[in-house]
RNA sequence: GCACAGGUGGCCGAGCGGUUAAUGGCAGCAGACUGUAAAUCUGCCACUCAUUCGAGUUACGGAGGUUCGAAUCCUCCCCUGUGCA
């Protein structure tokens, strides 16, 4: 076959844009001129923006923006409800599908690594997450210790126990109860279920490291100033000490709102946990495969115009 | 000026004669990650050389001293905090 042939037939399925990078990257806003520029609509993927009512504290793109440019996946849950990666999957490749049937292009912009995976590559197919035992689990481990779990699971998938850090408790207790739930081992549960039906073309923003963290901190600063700690208030008033309010910023709001930190240093805080949230995510993209990584931010006038054409470019 | 308390690796902070390049924590860097993921966990982290075992150099405010041996004891000096003047 020729190269003409294969990029026909390659071409033959809808694009979709993944952009990608650590939060503070400027992704809202190199999506928002892509979209823009290519027609396209927009998929985020962000496992805090999908919840209404916290918008201070996961910088999600203004109104405005999402009357330019239509925003899928966000505000699509109430902060009391438990919303999962398995969740989002089904929820984008609808829109995924959604978008591409419209004849516009999909843009998922994401800075949550496991959702960006469930969405591409899918979740194992076995059991999803079972409150009763997990409580359980969780309960037995404070009491002895993440070891005893380690050693269960040991037993039960020694497979996973060697993928899996003795001290790692969350992960021991999801394995565990995937075990005893799907009444066989995780590592053999292990088909996955990728996307298909579209040409992913990726890109990753990676701008410098101590711009970035700048930047963060601004950002954090002006979180702050907008009203973060009130936001905070009304939403623990409304729906109390939900897990999503436990997320980067939200937590250290709580702990002004409790007494057990002033302003000042709950912005330090959140500073910090925005750097090191920041460093995580790098980490995690690295491992993506095919990033067309730009080493600047999103919003710079050079690496706008080098992604537009990279997205004409595949179209 | 006097009296206490103190000055430890980027920061905080243990150690108070010898298993010590110096417990911890933070920051930093690197990594992992299968429905809690903005979560959780791991490794490295004075400098130089060595692929490994390792070797060497410089380090606990400064200068001397005591000692086989000092971050740890003594003397003087320089800073910082508190109290009294």
């Amino acid at each position: 076959m020729s190269m003409a042939d294969e990029d026909s037939v390659a071409k033959a399925l809808p694009l979709a844009v993944v952009l990608l990078g650590p939060t503070g990257s400027g992704k809202t806003a190199l999506s928002l001129a892509l979209a823009e520029h290519s027609n396209g609509e927009i998929i985020s993927c962000d496992s805090v923006a999908v919840y209404r009512g916290m918008n201070l504290g996961t910088a999600k793109p203004s109104a405005e923006d999402r009357t330019r440019v239509p925003h899928h996946l966000i505000d699509v849950a109430d902060p009391d409800e438990a919303f999962t990666a398995g969740e989002y999957s089904r929820r984008a490749r609808a829109a995924l599908g959604e978008i591409a049937a419209a004849g516009k292009l999909p843009i998922v912009t994401g800075g949550t690594g496991l959702y960006l995976r469930a969405l591409t590559e899918g979740l194992f197919v076995g059991p999803a997450r079972h409150e009763d035992l997990r409580v359980r689990l969780r309960k037995s481990a404070i009491r002895r210790g993440s070891g005893w779990l380690h050693r269960i699971l040991g037993r039960l998938d020694p497979a996973s126990a060697a993928r899996i850090h003795a001290n790692d408790t969350p992960k021991l207790v999801r394995a565990v109860e995937v075990c005893l739930a799907g009444r066989k081992p995780m590592s053999e549960m292990l088909t996955r279920d990728p996307l298909t039906g579209f040409r992913l073309l990726r890109i990753g923003l990676n701008p410098p490291r101590a711009e970035l963290y700048d930047r963060l901190n601004e950002r954090c600063g002006e979180m702050f100033a907008a009203g973060l700690v009130d936001e905070t208030r009304g939403l623990l008033a409304r729906y109390g000490p939900v897990k999503s309010l436990d997320s980067l910023g939200y937590r250290q709001a709580r702990s002004v709102l409790d007494g057990s930190a002033t302003e000042q240093e709950a912005l330090a805080a959140t500073q910090q946990g925005h750097r090191n949230y920041a460093k995580r995510q790098l980490t995690w993209f690295r491992r993506e495969p095919d990033v067309h990584w730009f080493e600047t931010f999103g919003d710079d006038p050079e690496g706008v115009r080098f992604a537009t054409e990279l997205v004409h470019a595949n179209r």
